[in-house]
RNA sequence: AGCGAGGUAGCUCAAUUGGCAGAGCAGGUGCCUUUGGAGCACAAGGUUAAAGGUUCGAGUCCUUUCCUCGCUGCCA
C-alpha cells in the first residue's frame, strides 16, 4: 500500500515543532478512540487513516481504545463490528487494544485526589437546577450551594455515590473551576454521574461513570499518548482536558483538533444513521447505500480506495463538504487497475447471426484486465444466438449514436464484426430480436482489410449465459445536503430509486465460481461486487459505481447536436 | 452578546515559515482507443473575505471590519 510518506499538514507541523523543542523526545504515539455506540463510517475512516497514518509516518504507534464510559448507549455488537472494520481497512494495533473502562479504578482514585485538594465536590442540585445555575452563553453562572462543602463530607458522599446510595440524578461529582468562565465547559463540569445500567465490560461493578472529559485525557495520559487527535468540536474542551491533567499532575499529551469529514449526498451523524436503520429506510448498517465502512465494503469499495480517498482529502481546520464523486473517483481508480473484466448483459436483446452455423460453439479468447497483463486471459463461448444490451441498438439513431442500428456494422468484443440486417417486432411494435450477419474474417475482432467500426459491444452467448441478479445502487439522497432544509426531515430527500433490482440479468459462464466479495468490471457498464446473498445457484451482484459515461453525459447536454445560442449577445 | 476556531481556484488541500500563489478532483478542448472505459495532451480557472499598516518585499506579521462554524448534556 503506497502511503505518501512526506504528506504534510498542520498536524505534522505541530509534531515537527515538538520534535524540535524536544517535548516528547521525538516520540509519536496516537490513538483511535471510538465510542462503541454505532458502526464506523467514512468519517471515522478519515480519523483512522490520520491516527494510524501519522504514527506510521513517524515510526510511532497507534492504539485502539474503546471510549466506553456511557453504558446506556454502548453494546458489544458495536465493539465487534468496529474491530472487524478496522482490520478490514488494513490497520493493526498488536496488543494495544484498550478500553476506557480498564481505567475506572484509576479514574476513581484521581477523582478522590481532586476532592482531597479541594478541587472537586459532590453536588446535589437537580439536573434542571444545574442547568439554571450554569448561566448562558453571555451570562456567567452561579455557584452551587453545595460547592463549598468540607473535603471530608465530599469524600464520604462520593463514596456513597459509588456504593449506590443515590439514585440516578440525585448527585454528581463536579470539578471546582470557574462558574464565570466564558468557556462553559469550565463552569464546574460534571466529572461523575450515576448510571444504573450494566456495563458491557464491567458489568454491575460500577454505579457511577466518568464523563468523557474526565476520562479521555487521563486515558491518553495512562497510555502515554503524545498527540491526542480529535475533531473540531472538542476545541472548547481542550482547556478542561489540560486542567484535569495539570491538577492531577500526570503526564500531559497534546490535544489537536481537525475538521471532521462532511460528504455530499449522504449523512454521517450516528443519530441519523441509526434512524436510517431503525426506520428501515435501508436494510441495515451494512446496506450498500450506507456510508458506513460495512456498507461501503458490501457496496464493493476496497480498503485501498478508502485510504487513498482519505489521503487525497487531506486534513485541515476548515470545515467543508467533500463531493461524493471524489470517493467514486478513487474506487474507479483502484478497480480499474485490479478488477477483472467480464461481460454481462443487464437488459437483453436477442441477436441471431443468420450466417453462423447452427450448432457451432467457438471459445474466443478475452483479456481479463487490459491494465494488468498478469491477470491473464479466459475463454468466452460464442454461438449463433446472442444477447446484446438493449441500449446498444437504436432503430432510428440520432447523430452521435455510434452503436448498432439497421444496416450498420459494429464489433462484438473479442468476437466478430456483425451487421444488422433486420429488426423483428411484435404486433405492438416492440422489438423482439435482431437479425445480423457476421464477417468470419474478423474473428477475434480485427478486420484483415483494415476497415473500422465506431463501436464495440459486449455480448453473451444466449445458451451459455448464466442468470443472475443485479442490484443497481444509486445515491441514497437526491440532494447534496439532506440536512440543509430546516423545514424538512432529512429522510424526505431519500432517493426513491436508490436501489433498482434487475432479475434476471445475464453474465458470462466464467463467473460460475465467483465468491462473495469478488469485484469485477462489467465491461462498458459498471464495477460490481458479488453480494453475500449469492447462492451457488444464483449470483447476486451489487453495482459499486458506474463507469464514467461520456455518451449519457453528451445526451444530457443536448444529444450532441451542438447548436449556437440565439441572440448572440454576450 | 460571551468564549473558541476559521476564511487561498467550483471542491479538497499546498505554498521551503516574509521571497515568482501551486497540485489533485470537477468542468472545458483536442488526441488515441477492440470498453463512448482507461490513457495522453493542452487550455482555462485567483483583487489569497475587505480595508489600512509595517517592510525592499505580505497569503504569511500588526490593526480594524465583514462573513462562517462550534459551545448553554448528568452524550461522546
Amino acid at each position: 500500500m503506497s502511503v505518501n510518506e512526506t504528506k504534510k499538514n498542520f498536524i505534522t507541523d505541530i509534531i515537527d515543532a515538538h520534535a524540535e523543542s524536544g517535548r516528547f523526545d521525538g516520540k509519536v504515539h496516537t490513538r483511535f478512540p471510538p465510542e462503541p455506540n454505532g458502526y464506523l463510517h467514512i468519517g471515522h475512516a478519515k480519523s483512522i487513516c490520520l491516527n494510524f497514518g501519522i504514527a506510521e509516518q513517524y515510526g510511532g504507534l497507534c492504539n485502539l481504545r474503546f471510549d466506553d464510559t456511557n453504558p446506556a448507549k454502548e453494546e458489544q455488537e458495536y465493539i465487534d463490528a468496529i474491530t472487524e472494520d478496522l482490520r478490514w481497512l488494513g490497520y493493526d494495533w498488536d496488543d494495544r487494544l484498550y478500553y476506557a473502562s480498564d481505567y475506572f479504578d484509576q479514574l476513581y482514585e484521581m477523582a478522590v485526589e481532586l476532592i482531597q485538594i479541594g478541587k472537586a465536590y459532590v453536588d446535589e442540585l437537580s439536573q434542571d437546577e444545574i442547568r439554571e445555575y450554569r448561566g448562558t452563553l453571555t451570562q456567567p453562572g452561579l455557584e452551587s450551594p453545595y460547592r463549598n462543602r468540607p473535603v471530608a463530607e465530599n469524600l464520604a458522599l462520593f463514596e456513597k455515590m459509588r456504593a449506590g446510595a443515590f439514585k440516578e440524578g440525585e448527585a454528581v461529582l463536579r470539578a471546582k473551576i470557574d462558574m464565570t468562565s466564558g468557556n462553559i465547559n469550565m463552569r464546574d463540569p460534571v466529572m461523575y454521574r450515576i448510571l444504573d445500567a450494566p456495563h458491557p465490560r464491567t458489568g454491575a461493578k460500577w454505579k457511577i461513570y466518568p464523563m468523557y472529559d474526565f476520562a479521555h485525557g487521563q486515558s491518553d495520559s495512562i497510555e502515554e499518548i503524545t498527540h491526542s487527535i480529535c475533531t473540531l468540536e472538542y476545541e472548547d474542551h481542550r482547556p478542561l482536558y489540560d486542567w484535569y491533567l495539570d491538577n492531577i499532575e500526570i503526564y500531559h499529551p497534546q490535544q489537536i483538533e481537525f475538521a471532521r469529514l462532511e460528504l455530499s449526498h449522504t449523512v454521517l451523524s450516528k443519530r441519523k444513521l441509526i434512524r436510517l436503520v431503525q426506520e428501515n429506510h435501508v436494510g441495515g448498517w451494512d446496506d450498500p447505500r450506507m456510508p458506513t465502512i460495512a456498507g461501503l465494503r458490501r457496496r464493493g469499495y476496497s480498503p485501498e480506495a478508502i485510504r487513498q480517498f482519505c489521503d487525497d482529502i487531506g486534513v485541515g481546520k476548515v470545515k467543508g463538504v467533500v463531493a461524493f464523486h471524489k470517493l467514486e473517483y478513487h474506487i474507479r481508480q483502484h478497480l480499474n487497475k485490479t478488477a477483472d473484466r467480464v461481460m454481462a448483459v443487464l437488459n437483453p436483446l436477442k441477436v441471431v447471426i443468420e450466417n453462423y452455423p447452427e450448432d457451432l460453439v467457438e471459445e474466443l479468447e478475452a483479456i481479463n484486465n487490459p491494465e494488468d497483463e498478469s491477470a491473464g486471459r479466459r475463454k468466452v463461448p460464442f454461438s449463433k444466438v446472442l444477447y446484446i444490451e438493449r441500449d446498444d441498438f437504436m432503430e432510428d439513431p440520432p447523430r452521435k449514436f455510434f452503436r448498432l442500428a439497421p444496416g450498420r456494422e459494429v464489433r462484438l468484443r473479442y468476437a466478430y464484426f456483425i451487421t444488422c440486417t433486420d429488426v423483428i417486432k411484435d404486433d405492438d411494435g416492440e422489438i423482439l430480436e435482431l437479425r445480423c450477419t457476421y464477417d468470419p474474417t474478423t474473428r477475434g475482432g480485427a478486420a484483415p482489410d483494415g476497415r473500422r467500426v465506431k463501436a464495440t459491444l459486449h455480448w453473451l452467448s444466449a445458451r451459455h449465459a448464466l442468470k443472475a441478479e443485479a442490484r443497481l445502487y444509486d445515491s441514497l439522497f437526491t440532494v447534496e445536503d439532506p440536512e440543509a432544509d430546516s423545514q424538512k426531515d432529512f429522510t424526505d430527500f431519500i432517493n426513491p430509486d436508490s436501489l433498482r433490482v434487475l432479475d434476471p440479468v445475464f453474465v458470462e459462464p466464467s463467473l460460475r465460481h465467483a465468491k462473495s466479495g469478488d469485484r469485477f468490471q462489467f465491461e462498458r457498464l459498471a464495477y460490481v461486487v458479488v453480494d453475500p446473498d449469492s447462492t451457488p445457484d444464483k449470483l447476486v451482484f451489487n453495482r459499486t459505481v458506474t463507469l464514467r459515461d461520456q455518451w449519457s453525459k453528451a445526451r444530457k447536454k443536448g444529444g450532441g447536436q451542438a447548436r449556437k445560442k440565439k441572440g448572440g449577445n454576450r
